[in-house]
RNA sequence: GCCGGAGUAGCUCAGUGGUAGAGCACCGCUCUUGUAAAGCGGGUACGAGGGUUCGAUUCCCCCCUCCGGCUCCA
């Protein structure tokens, strides 16, 4: 047989050869090194035999930032921890252990729970293997084979996960510890040259929180220690990026215990807002969106009505009342949109009618859930339902998505595309989601998105387009969504009167394009890292007069500007002009004036953030400013 | 809600079974400033409740909040 180098050389092996065959047959030093081998493009372990005539690339332990080579690693490197933990904490049963994204985990069942102070006694024990040396060997069994194996080593979880495996079982051992495993693994232990234990947490088994909770220990491992400081180094870079941090630093919103998951807005962060909402309402009236308002607390008939009695009142805030009854304070729009598109028998010729409105919602996220501005309890969607008929389906949503460009692009950000599918109790019926999935999918699909399946990811009403954006710290999170919903009109028995005079049934559009303000704002301000762009910068210019002399001349120039509609204010002189200026950078303004003798109306001395300077006068600044306007 | 961790001044942190300290911020005074921190002085704190103790911020219990995960979701 023979193999396409990546260079197009053609190699020739014996039949059955493996990935480390092909790599003792070009060199011993690259065989030392390999650490497996991309088949195809598919990552393969180097102990597997290849195939004739693919395409193969072989990973060493110098491809020290490939996302496989660090995945094998950091795989490899979960199973050192399992071993570790076998014999420092005798009867503990083992789960799972991948590599994720930047590490790896492995789940444990301890039979006495243990704490953030044994994780030095682990990585000492991790640091003894690594210093006598691992190797690691691949055995193929059959199922009944590996079920009798794990039974006799009283592992219940590997009995567990033999049942729902497919086909052969692969199993990988090291040192005393075997596992079943999929792989791919390093030969041997020696490419890990850094790995740290990172923190404890707990975590369902098999993610369902009705199964045990296992305790899962997090870690990561790199090819060097500086690539582990480098890693390090970039998280607590990350950490001075966090909305909560800067959100405190810049004076934009805090929390306060009494009502939790619920953000005080300070004025510096209502002027991001306010700057969303004005280019919300803007786009919307040009889009042909109407503004609604509509109550905040409803009865619970409402709420039976709309299903959210029977889907969602674990996360509704009740108020129950004397004589019985209760109340709910509204987690969505859409019930009371329903209410108000009912209210009248509406035409065809109305149709779509597209109802906005940004109230605020209260949804009892669970206490745990809560994180800063991008899990909150008071949250304010930019909400919008548009009732149209069968046939609009395709145009609204073309509308929806070509909106969202618009608002995405405006911020610089690239989000991914999820089309989330019918969950698991959903309302309706099988025909009426294939129905609804096709027309998302092919909204999708006519509008060129790339997107992932959500599988089971849907809301209880109807499948969604959602948009996710990462943050800082690596978290994924949701902000737009469009979702297509038959349930809701069909429940609140919507119709139209056609133009054939009957009446027909009603489909909504639910959309929010930001998602929330509350979440977009958090992801704006790791976004810019705390530097607006100008449009959206809570103070614009800020003014510095060099001393007390200079103020009368500087607050005149304050006017002016506030007199053009820009947010500015002055630094009074009681500290250095130095320190101001260091505020002001601190603060992130965009523009700084610092006005002395030097200058004057005809010859501003303006620095920008990060410290350039030029020379303007008055007016030309006035026109620059004009251009960078929302 | 679950697992683990943490709550000391506005912020970041130190510290103790005998009621607490620093830097920054804030206030006052001095200086009168030229593009990222001028000098001196000053005020302010042990998350809530209960227990052990002569005495608790410190030890124990419970609650609340926050942090890292899990689950759940904009």
């Amino acid at each position: 047989m023979k193999v396409v180098l990546p260079d197009q050389t053609e190699l020739e092996l014996p039949n059955r050869s493996t990935g480390l065959d092909a790599a003792r047959a070009i060199g011993p030093k690259l065989a030392e090194q390999a650490v497996l081998v991309r088949a195809n493009g598919i990552v393969q372990d180097l102990r597997l035999p290849l195939e004739d005539g693919q395409p193969i690339q072989i990973l060493t332990t110098r491809d020290t930032s490939d996302p496989d080579a660090l995945y094998v690693l950091r795989h490899s490197s979960a199973h050192l921890l399992a071993e570790a933990v076998r014999r420092l904490y005798p009867g503990v049963k083992v789960a799972i252990g991948p590599p994720i994204e930047n590490g790896f985990y492995y789940d444990f069942d301890f039979p006495e729970p243990i704490h953030d102070e044994d994780l030095p006694r682990i990585e000492a024990e991790i640091a003894k293997e690594l210093e006598e040396g691992r190797e690691w060997t691949r055995e193929q069994i059959s199922r009944d084979e590996a079920k009798a194996r794990f039974e006799s080593e009283h592992e219940p979880y590997k009995v567990q996960l033999v049942d729902t495996a497919e086909g052969d079982i692969s199993l990988y051992t090291q040192g005393d510890f075997t596992d079943l495993c999929r792989g791919p693994h390093l030969q041997n232990s020696k490419p890990i040259k850094a790995l740290k234990l990172t923190g404890i947490a707990g975590a369902y088994w098999r993610g369902d929180s009705t199964q045990p909770q296992l305790t899962r220990i997090y870690g990561t491992a790199f090819y060097s220690q500086a690539d582990l400081d480098a890693h390090l180094e970039r998280l607590a870079e990350a950490r001075k990026r966090d909305h909560r941090v800067l959100g405190q630093r810049l004076d934009l919103f805090h929390f306060d215990e009494h009502s939790p998951g619920s953000a005080f807005w300070h004025p510096k962060g209502m002027v991001i807002w306010n700057q969303l909402e004005a280019l919300r309402r803007r786009e919307n009236a040009r889009r042909g969106y109407v503004e609604v308002k509509t109550p905040l607390i409803y009865d619970k008939a409402l709420w039976v009505t709309s299903g959210h009695w029977e889907k969602f009142r674990e996360n509704m805030f009740l108020i129950p009342l004397d004589n019985d009854q209760v109340y709910g304070i509204k987690p969505m729009n859409c019930p009371g949109h329903m209410l108000l598109f009912g209210e009248t028998l509406r035409s065809y010729r109305e149709l779509p009618l597209r109802y906005a409105e940004a109230a605020p919602l209260h949804r009892n996220e669970l206490a745990g859930a809560l994180h800063g501005l991008t899990r909150v309890r008071y949250v304010t969607q930019d909400d919008a339902h548009l009732f149209c008929t069968q046939e609009q389906i395709p145009s609204e949503l073309d509308g929806c998505i070509d909106y969202l460009r618009f608002l995405y692009g405006r911020f610089g950000l690239e989000p991914r595309a999820e089309f989330s599918t019918r969950p698991d109790g959903k309302l309706g019926s099988d025909e009426e989601w294939d129905f609804a999935e096709s027309e998302l999918e092919a909204a999708l699909k006519r509008n060129g998105i790339e997107y992932v399946l959500g599988a089971g990811e849907g809301s209880f009403y109807g499948p969604k387009i959602d948009l996710h954006v990462t943050d800082v710290l690596g978290r994924s999170w949701q902000l737009g969504t469009i979702q297509l919903d038959r349930q809701m009109p069909q429940r609140f028995g919507l119709t139209y009167m056609g133009a054939d005079n009957t009446e027909h049934p009603v489909f909504v559009i639910h959309r929010a394009l930001y998602g929330s303000f509350e979440r977009f704002i958090g992801i704006l301000i790791e976004h810019y890292g705390g530097a607006f762009p100008f449009w959206l910068a809570p103070v614009q210019v800020r003014v510095l007069p060099v001393g007390e002399g200079h103020l009368e001349a500087a607050t005149a120039i304050v006017e002016r500007l506030r007199a053009a509609g820009y947010r500015v204010d002055v630094g009074e002189p009681t500290e250095t002009i130095g320190k101001r200026i260091r505020a002001s950078e601190l603060e992130k303004i965009p523009f700084t004036i610092v006005f002395g003798d030097r200058e004057s109306e005809q010859s501003l001395a303006i620095r920008e953030r990060g410290g350039d300077q030029t020379e303007d006068s008055l007016p030309d600044f006035l026109t620059k400013l004009a251009t960078l306007g929302a």
